[in-house]
DNA sequence: GACCTAAACGGACTTTACCCCGCTTGATAT
DNA sequence: ATATCAAGCGGGGTAAAGTCCGTTTAGGTC
């Protein structure tokens, strides 16, 4: 017999008991980051606490990074089912720049929640940062294409707007050390992230020659 | 007697044996990274090739990444030295837009230059990036201060200009393997330098109005 | 020149990410 | 039910970053 040639579902290919072990290799990451943080969750330390040898979590998640990049998985596809198939403005049925806005508001949002994992997916390896900028890189590049700002080079712009969106948070520019697990949930934090988004709003429509 | 008031001159309150230490080991490391990339350039190795010992490489650079940092620190100064004292338009004298478009122009040729040096300043720790972004960012900052863009927020829009012209590059976010050392190099990243390039400068004259 | 002290040195030690490979087991075909 | 075997599992092994602390020495004072 050949293999089923269509084999449609969820990610197939693996064994009931690996799945069992990532689920629960997850939720023990999940407790771990509750109680300590993300900087003391460790291959070993994970490993021990689930009961599993440690080359079963590398073989889950190949790397420390991955196991951040799973975590946050759930809560990107959600974020990005919002974007295409939510209500507008962030979703499909407004304009393309006040969708732009809306994306930039909604993105710095999901980012700032998500900081100290998002944090913990770099490392100095993987030459890609996160499977979730460059969906913010081809979603602008869409809405730019749409709002037709007349500009010569869609791809760039796309790439620094992307930047410009993503990199303030991501870099942690100005931000504290990596070990504060709640730092950006003040106060302060809250009203930076209006300034952000609305600075991020005056600039998509700079750009696209609204005002 | 008291200490001389104002002790001017280079990094005071260095011994000698330590002065001749740092060059030594920047000099061993230009070498090691000459012959076999950043990647290979490891604190044991690179004691051992200096005949010194592991606590003396720790001690004059702190961490791995302070390495290629001080390595970059030379070049670094000479380019900021260029655009608060050289000739316009990058250096002062020309209008500030005409400033921001050379600024980055010529930032973006800096960092593809030192494009694997630049990347392994990076590693998960230290909250900042690059003293060098700090620089642009001021700069920048600076420079639409003058501008007068008429926005709300000069400071967010400075750090996302700032994520604009440095993340596209310093994030890799679509270059390579880290360990292609030379890679930037070809006749494609040189068609790409002058793309980005182009590319900032329509977006510096769009947020300041200008067109 | 003898002495003193803060700074620098060296290298063993610890921690952690990641690799390897022989053993075990879930899924499937018969 | 049994056989088969790719996939999964375990945990010891390696490499490299970063720490500690006892020893050495530069550079200034008397």
């Amino acid at each position: 017999m050949n293999p089923p040639l269509v084999p449609l579902g969820k990610p197939h290919g693996e064994r009931a008991d690996a799945a069992r072990n990532r689920e629960h290799l997850l939720e023990v990451a999940r407790e771990m980051i509750a109680e300590h943080g993300v900087e003391k969750v460790t291959m070993d330390g994970l490993a021990e606490r689930a009961c599993l040898g440690k080359g079963t979590v590398f073989r889950r998640f190949g790397t420390r990074a991955g196991i951040f990049r799973a975590l946050l998985d759930a809560d990107d596809r959600a974020f990005q089912h919002d974007v295409m198939r939510g209500p507008p403005p962030l979703g499909p049925g407004a304009g393309p720049v006040p969708r732009l806005a809306a994306y930039g508001r909604a993105r710095i949002a999901f980012l700032l929640d998500h900081f100290a994992i998002a944090r913990a997916t770099l490392d100095r390896n993987g030459p890609v940062p996160a499977g979730g900028a460059e969906f913010t890189r081809i979603h602008i590049w869409m809405l730019l294409g749409q709002a037709r700002p007349d500009v010569a080079d869609l791809d760039s712009l796309s790439i620094q707007l992307t930047a410009a969106l993503e990199g303030p948070i991501l870099l942690g520019m100005w931000m504290r050390e990596p070990d504060d697990t709640i730092q950006p949930a003040g106060p302060l934090a809250d009203s930076w992230q209006t300034l952000l988004a609305d600075s991020w709003q005056t600039l998509v429509e700079r750009v696209c020659h609204v005002t």
